[in-house]
RNA sequence: GGCCUGAUGGCGGAGCGGUUACGCAGCGGAUUGCAAAUCCGUGUAGCCCGGUUCGACUCCGGGUCAGGCCUCCA
């Protein structure tokens, strides 16, 4: 089973092949903590969850180490701590645990990391020092700056040369750079911020640094993924290249020795536009939750792949809801058929690679989701009493079924989608109260049914619409949902 | 101005140089006391103009339109 990325760096579709399968190594660039997450932000957390699933699944849950950092340092954090009159940690550590929150509600697993800026300012100077020591960073009334003319490659990332770049600046350059593109390392901070010691005078680091100096001081260079949202490419992860190549000793100026993939996702946009503040456009994830089941979220965060951009609408929310249902409701009518469960791990086997196959093909999730449909069909195939077969099929069936349960489950669990009861899934937010006195009425109807007093089951039925209950009749009996 | 995406049926959305994607919605049928759920069947496509080819939605060239980046925004 060969897994195949897109590379932002070398412009196409390559195979992956870890530095160290013992230990494979992705960042993705976290929140800055100081607000809400809104549903763009999401999207990384949800796709490179994907990612990070089947890498655990590749190469075994012990060997993938995922970091994701949380950028407590930050003018915008400043600003907000100094408007609340409290100490940064109170913003950041408030938000981040909402953001933590919000997205294990996205069924985003915890990284296996989640390095904090103000606990690696040792690494941040040590790396901004390492640069000065390289030739590739100066200090100038207070700042530290990266001398962009004295590497080579940059600009290899985003596709642009210091040229263009010059010629579409639209910044005043402060008058203590060298060269317009010179970007920040340190800078002094303002008389009531909050300040860190180091050789240049207290102050902060810029916003690259903090990335390269947490990669390399919490997962060793080169890393195997880097990932973040399209935007980033320039200029943060051009200058986290950059730091990351140039603070190395004796470095050979390969931009792979800081990171051997590079992966962006695309934009999700609002009716096709940017979310943005000015726009009045910004859906917070903390609300959506609320309204919609995370794992709807997740689905239609997943229903495109991840590199074009996604329109999010009202409209593709209800649809995941109806697939999620129905695929659900296929687990709720197979609910007795045993799993199969291999004897021992079965790494890399042909079934394997074929189940997996639209995912380990740069992570075409869409395609995965049809191959789900496909398998929840054959297992409907398979067992249902609707469904004509001739007699041997009927008994294949048991085994057939449970393997392809199996796959379903298997292919749901790496999209992080369909793993919790079917019947807690229908019940939604159904409370005990609730499911108590929907329980007795279909007890009653099934009385009623059974003595064919349809006015009366009807009538129970009618009531039990008025509490928001869908009630499903099967062969094995009624079932119910709650209607959204 | 430079760089980068994208354009597929009513809607969402893939792959593929010739054969049904898939899903949602619709329509017809089966099943059901009636519904729902389920099953079966089914219509609708490839921004425009050229080119390559026996054959292009798929490759090449040129347009058009939309979005993003070039400002510490995923």
């Amino acid at each position: 089973m060969k897994l195949r990325l897109s590379d932002t760096l070398k412009r196409q579709k390559v195979d992956f092949v870890p530095k160290n399968p013992q230990r494979v190594t992705m960042y993705v660039c976290g929140p800055t903590v100081y607000n809400y997450a809104h549903i763009g932000n999401a999207r990384p957390v949800v796709v490179f969850d994907v990612l990070f699933r089947l890498l655990r699944h590749l190469y075994g849950e012990e060997a993938v180490i995922y970091a994701r950092n949380i950028t407590d340092v930050d003018d915008k954090i400043n600003q907000k701590a100094m408007a609340e009159g409290v100490d940064i940690n109170v913003i950041t550590s408030k938000f981040a645990d909402i953001y933590n929150a919000d997205m294990r509600a996205l069924n985003a697993l915890e990284p296996t990391i989640q390095p904090r800026v103000t606990q690696n300012m040792n690494a941040i100077v040590a790396q901004i020092e390492a640069l000065i020591r390289n030739g590739h960073a100066y200090a100038a009334e207070g700042h530290v700056l990266f001398d962009v003319e004295s590497y080579k490659a940059y600009g290899a990332l985003s596709n642009r040369s210091l040229d263009d770049m010059i010629a579409g600046a639209r910044v005043e350059v402060a008058p203590y750079k060298k060269n317009p593109q010179d970007f920040v390392l340190w800078k002094p901070s303002k008389p009531g911020e909050p300040k860190w010691p180091s050789p240049w005078g207290e102050g902060r680091p810029g916003w690259h640094i903090e990335c390269s100096a947490m990669i390399e001081a919490n997962l060793g260079l080169p890393i195997d993924i880097h990932g973040g949202g399209h935007d980033l490419i320039f200029p943060h992860h051009e200058n986290e290249i950059a730091q990351g190549v140039c603070a190395q000793h004796g470095h050979s100026h390969q931009e792979e020795s800081y990171a051997r993939y590079w992966m962006h996702n695309g934009f999700l946009t609002m009716d096709a536009e940017k979310m943005s503040k000015s726009l009045g456009n910004v859906l917070l994830v903390h609300d959506l939750i609320k309204e919609f089941p995370g794992e709807v979220i997740r689905l239609a965060l997943l229903s495109a792949h991840y590199r074009a951009p996604l329109n999010w609408t009202r409209e593709l929310l209800e649809q995941s809801r109806k697939e999620l249902d129905y695929l659900y409701g296929v687990l709720l009518r197979h609910k007795a058929i045993e799993t199969w469960v291999p004897s021992e791990r079965q790494a890399c086997n042909e079934r394997e690679g074929a189940l997996l196959g639209a995912l380990l093909d740069d992570l075409n999730t869409p395609s995965a989701k049809a191959k789900l449909f496909d398998l929840a069909n054959n297992l409907e195939h398979l067992s249902n009493p609707n469904v004509e077969r001739t007699e041997d099929a009927a008994e294949v069936a048991p085994t057939a079924a449970s393997l392809v349960k199996h796959e379903f489950l298997l292919l749901a669990g790496v999209l992080g989608i369909l793993q919790q009861d079917p019947e807690a899934w229908f019940k939604g937010g159904a409370d005990d109260d609730l499911s108590a006195k929907v329980e007795a009425l279909l007890e009653a109807r099934k009385t009623a049914r059974a003595e064919k007093n349809w006015a009366e089951a009807d009538r129970i039925r009618n009531e039990l619409t008025a509490l928001n209950v869908e009630v499903m009749d099967g062969p094995a009996g009624a079932t119910w949902k709650l209607k959204a």
